[in-house]
DNA sequence: TCATATAGTGCTCTTTTGTTCACTACTAAA
DNA sequence: TTTAGTAGTGAACAAAAGAGCACTATATGA
């Protein structure tokens, strides 16, 4: 449970997040002393000994620079140290390691708590409008899982003839379709001698305005 | 232009990142050393240079454990230094300042590329179906920043006789309504007895499955 | 008045950590 | 054969950085 900082504290606090995300690093005991005109490390020291005792930092013993901000803390914006940059993937196909892909357009930082195990996962940017029912609009990011073990119903990433599709994904007795979620489109019934492959079902997407 | 990595310098690169995650610090260089049995930290510090000047990480000089990891780089899937964490706030009110809201229900992370300056801004999930043409749904997180300033058409959260609610914004001749996307859901008109105020300006969405 | 908490000081010591130099060995390309 | 790049070794040195101790001053509450 987290308790009230005094104001002292919640200064250091906000100077160690603020200095770690300029910097890419903590800042040290000294670099701390330095900003707040503390002369004595050991001042510094107290007060990250009474914010891990209270919950918002750890320090390992003996690390220099060792500060970690902890998650979801009591501050109700800050930096942590927990996230997950994915690729944005311009083109995708079955089965090719996401490593090998050599469409990477950008980045998009993800919260990995969304996230599951393993790191198969990639960004794919929405073009089209046959799934605007399902809430998926052009120019969203979808958050995507590589996989090819779907369940009816999974909103998935496909690879239709050479062109990558999104779509609900069902199964009935054998007869593989694709659904759109927009009245203007019909559902694709998938051929026995079409190239269909699922590249990986949808995780989450992100919209941003 | 980055340039392809030896695989040994990817392999350094890759152990920088894990640890960084697992750790909160990045390694210093003897524990890069140690990892990969190399005796010399100049071995360590060859590769740090070289993975310098392909642009992969920078390295300020005399910093202990400063490797900070490039954003963006080559890597398909990494973790970087440029996240943000904001606030889910379970209720909101207009002109409160998001530091001294109570509510805050959890965090989400997200990315800061599509932030703008200034940290006003926090999450909000959503509560009913008036905005499913717009592609919101229940249960979707919603990216807000702390505004009063809207335009015609802007998605605004709004605080109406002790509600909150998520419309499009229309004021025309002096009359504000506030028009949902869902034929099932009149537009409201908001009368001059209404006690009411604009929270915020939509600026994403995420929605996890 | 006393006890406790907060916010330091001053200093020393220990440990961690980075830099640098001269060197070796191997591989590949010119 | 020579040159250049890669991947280190070994060692010393310098600097950065954390830990700990005895101490002071102020404020607050019992």
């Amino acid at each position: 449970m987290k308790t009230d900082l005094t104001d002292r504290q919640k200064e250091i606090l906000d100077f160690i997040v603020s200095f770690r995300t300029e910097r890419g690093y903590a800042p040290s005991l000294r670099q701390i002393a330095k900003h707040f005109g503390i002369a004595s490390t050991n001042g510094v020291k107290r007060h990250l000994d009474a914010l891990t005792k209270k919950g918002h930092i750890t320090v390992d013993n003996n690390i220099s620079r060792g500060i970690v901000i902890n998650r979801d803390e009591e501050e109700v914006v800050s930096y942590t140290d927990n996230f997950l940059s994915l690729p944005i993937l311009g083109r995708v196909a079955a089965g090719v390691p996401i490593e090998a892909n050599q469409y990477k357009e950008g980045s998009l930082v993800v919260d990995p708590a969304f996230i599951p195990s393993g790191n198969n996962c990639f960004a794919l940017k929405v073009k089209g409008d046959s799934m605007i029912d399902a809430g998926i609009f052009e120019g969203d990011y979808l958050i995507i899982k590589q996989t090819n073990e779907v369940t009816n119903g999974d909103v998935v990433v496909a690879h239709l003839d050479g062109e990558v599709t999104v779509k609900y994904y069902s199964n009935r007795g054998g007869i593989v379709s694709l659904i759109p979620a927009n009245k203007n489109y019909r559902p694709i019934v998938v051929g026995v001698d079409s190239q269909f492959s699922i590249v990986g079902t949808i995780l989450g997407i992100t919209r941003w305005y």
